[in-house]
DNA sequence: CTGTTAGCGCATTCAT
DNA sequence: ATGAATGCGCTAACAG
C-alpha cells in the first residue's frame, strides 16, 4: 500500500466535481472522459483517467439515470425474495448477463392490507429514471401503460396488458390429476391457489378436466383454497383429512401448498405416500428436500426468468414478441405419490 | 372501467409536475401531501391526493434519493445471482420486510477481465444515494471505507475491511473430513476453492487438520484447485480419478465443486459412494438433488442472510456490531459418501 | 397555509 | 478543446 497514494476526498462517496477538481479539469469534461466522447486531448484525458483510477471514481447510478435515458439496467419486480422468485432470477441473471445488461430486483414493501398493488407502485418508483424495463413477477393487478416496455411472469387473470411468460398451467395439471387417476385414486381433493392469478384457475380446470375424462364425478367439497401458502393450506387440510370421507390424494396447485399437506398428513399420522398421495406444482427446490420427496409437475423456471428476460430485451430493442409465450410443464415422479391404499 | 376518467398525462411516468398541473397548486405542496408534512389545507389536502390517486403517482425513487438522505432500501451486490447468493437473499429478504426496510438487490456488469473488483463499481455506483446500506457478497478485494454502512458475507482474506458474517468453514471442514477418515478412508483428496476467499484457505487448513489429527501424511498431489466451480472441477477431477493411485474419497471446498467431481465420476464409469466418496460445503438446493443426493456441510444461508441484514439495520441506527460472526455449519449424510471399497 | 428559491450529481447543449 | 449554463424530479429551507 503507497504511504500517501490518495489525496482524501471531501468525505463520503467520490463525485464528479471532487474528479475535476484534482484534476484541474471542468466537470463536464470528466464526464466526456468517462462515457468516452470525443473532444478530449490526449493529454487531459490520460491526466483525467490517472485521477479516475486512484479516486475509484464510478458515477453514480442514480445521478446518471436522472439525466440520460438508458441505464443499461433491467429491474425484476418481486413482492418478496422466497423459492419460486429466486429461481426466475437466476435465469434471468444468466440471460442479462449474456446480454450485458445489469440487473436489479427490487422488493418493495408490501402495504399492510392485501398487498394488492405493490407492483404498481415499485414500477412507478423505478421507471422512467432507474431502469430501461422490467420484469414482474406474479403481477395481480392490471399493469398500466407504462412509459417502459414490462413482461409479465405468471401474472393476473385478464386479458390485455403487457406480454407474458408462464408454463402450461391448464396442461401441467391435467397430466398431474392423471397420474394420481392411474394410481387408482378416485377421491381426489384439490388445493387451490391464489384466486387472482391465471394460473390457479387454469390449474383447477385441469384438474377439473382429468377427472371428467376419467368419469370421476366433481365433489365440490373437495375443492379447498390454499392461497399457494403452506400454513394457509396446512390448516385446512388439517380438517379434510379428518373426515370419514377424507380423499386418498391431493393435488395442490403448488409446491408450498404442497408441502403444507404433507404437514398436516404428519400430524395427523398419516403415512405419505401409504395413506395419502400428494403431488404440487413448480418443482421449487423444497419440493425435493420435503419428507418424503415431493412428486410434482416441474415448471422450467430458469427458462422462464430467461425467457422473459430476452423478450424484454427485445421489446427495449423496438422489436416485437408474442403476446402469451408458455413453456411446458414435466411431470416429476419422486416419493409422494403411490397407489390406493388396500390396491 | 370508467369512460373519460384519467386525463392522459404528457406520456411516460407520471411526474411531481404532472399531478400539480392537474391539481392546480405547486410542486412543493404536492411534495408536501405525498410526504405527509404538515401545512396543508385540508381541502388542498384532499383535492391533490384525488388527483394522485388518478393519476397513480408514485415519487420516484431516484428523484428523491437525490435530495433526501435515507432512501429505506437497502442494498444487496452480488457478482451474479446463482444458488448460493440467492439463498441468502432469501434470508435477507425476510428480515429485510420484518424491520420495514425495501431490499434492491444488484448484480452489475463484471468485467472481462478475472471479475476483480465489480464490488467497489458496484458499491460506488449505488451507495450515497439509492441505498442506505449494502451487504455484500463475496467480495474479493478491500471494500474501501464507504459513505454507508456495508456488511460483507463470506469475504475475502485479511482482516480490516467491513463486518463479516460467515459459517464456521474451519471447524466445519474439520468435521467433513473426520466424517470421511471415520468411514475408512485415508487417500482423501480436496479440491480448494476460490484462493482470494479467506473460506476457501480455512477449508483447506481443516482438511489438513483432521489428516494430522488421524495421522496421514499429507499428499499434496491429491490438493487441486476447483475454483468453487462446477467446470474447472470436473475439469480437474477427470484426471485426478484416472491416476493409478486414486483416491477413495474427495471432500469439495463447496457443493458446486463437488458436484463437478459426480460429473466426472459418472462419466469415469465411477459407482458413488460404492468406488468414491464425495462430500461438499454449503448445502445449496442443488446438493440434494444431485444424483446420489450430496452429502454436505451445511451452511444455514437463510440465517447468514438475515444476520448480516440484522447488522446492518444496527449499523444504520448508530449501534455497534461484532466485527465477526461465525454461525455453525452442520454435516448432513445423503448418499454421496460411504465406507472405503473393499472393507 | 402556500409558493419561490436552491441544489442533490450528473450529462448535455452552447459558447468560448 | 474546454468551460459555463441548464435541467432531470424531487425536497429542504425559507419567503410571502
Amino acid at each position: 500500500m503507497p504511504a500517501d497514494a490518495i489525496p482524501a476526498p471531501t468525505f463520503g462517496r467520490v463525485t464528479i466535481s471532487d474528479v475535476a477538481r484534482a484534476a484541474g479539469v471542468s466537470v463536464p469534461t470528466v464526464s466526456k472522459v468517462v462515457n468516452g466522447r470525443y473532444g478530449v486531448a490526449p493529454a487531459t484525458l490520460k491526466r483525467v483517467m490517472t485521477v479516475v483510477e486512484e479516486l475509484g471514481y464510478e458515477t453514480s447510478l442514480v445521478a446518471s439515470s436522472l439525466r440520460r435515458q438508458r441505464t443499461n439496467v433491467i429491474g425484476i419486480l418481486v413482492a418478496e425474495f422466497e423459492s419460486f422468485s429466486v429461481e426466475l432470477l437466476k435465469g434471468a441473471s444468466a440471460a442479462a448477463a449474456e446480454a450485458g445488461y445489469e440487473l436489479l430486483a427490487y422488493s418493495g414493501l408490501v402495504a399492510g392490507n392485501g398487498s394488492v398493488g405493490w407492483e404498481r407502485r415499485s414500477l412507478s418508483r423505478l421507471a422512467g429514471t432507474l431502469i430501461d424495463g422490467a420484469v414482474i413477477v406474479t403481477p395481480t393487478v392490471l399493469i398500466p401503460t407504462t412509459s417502459i416496455p414490462v413482461v409479465a411472469i405468471d401474472p393476473h387473470t385478464g386479458q390485455g396488458g403487457p406480454a407474458t411468460v408462464d408454463s402450461d398451467s391448464l396442461g401441467g395439471s391435467r397430466v398431474a390429476t392423471r397420474h394420481l387417476i392411474e394410481l387408482g385414486h378416485r377421491r381426489i381433493a384439490h388445493f387451490r391457489g391464489r384466486s387472482d392469478l391465471a394460473s390457479a384457475q387454469l390449474r383447477e380446470a385441469g384438474y377439473r378436466e382429468s377427472l371428467a375424462e376419467a368419469g370421476i364425478e366433481f365433489d365440490p367439497t373437495l375443492v379447498l383454497d390454499g392461497g399457494y401458502q403452506t400454513a394457509q393450506t396446512a390448516a385446512a387440510a388439517l380438517e379434510l383429512l379428518t373426515r370419514a370421507d377424507r380423499p386418498t390424494a391431493v393435488f395442490a396447485a403448488n409446491d408450498m401448498s404442497a408441502i403444507g399437506v404433507l404437514q398436516a398428513a404428519h400430524e395427523l399420522g398419516l403415512r405419505v405416500p401409504e395413506d395419502l398421495s400428494v403431488i404440487g406444482f413448480d418443482d421449487i427446490p423444497e419440493a425435493a428436500r420435503a419428507t418424503p420427496p415431493l412428486t410434482t409437475m416441474a415448471q422450467p423456471l430458469h427458462d422462464i426468468g430467461a425467457q422473459a428476460l430476452r423478450m424484454l430485451i427485445e421489446l427495449l430493442g423496438g422489436g416485437d414478441v408474442p403476446e402469451r409465450v408458455h413453456l411446458p410443464a414435466k411431470l416429476v415422479v419422486r416419493g409422494s405419490t403411490g397407489p390406493v391404499p388396500g390396491q
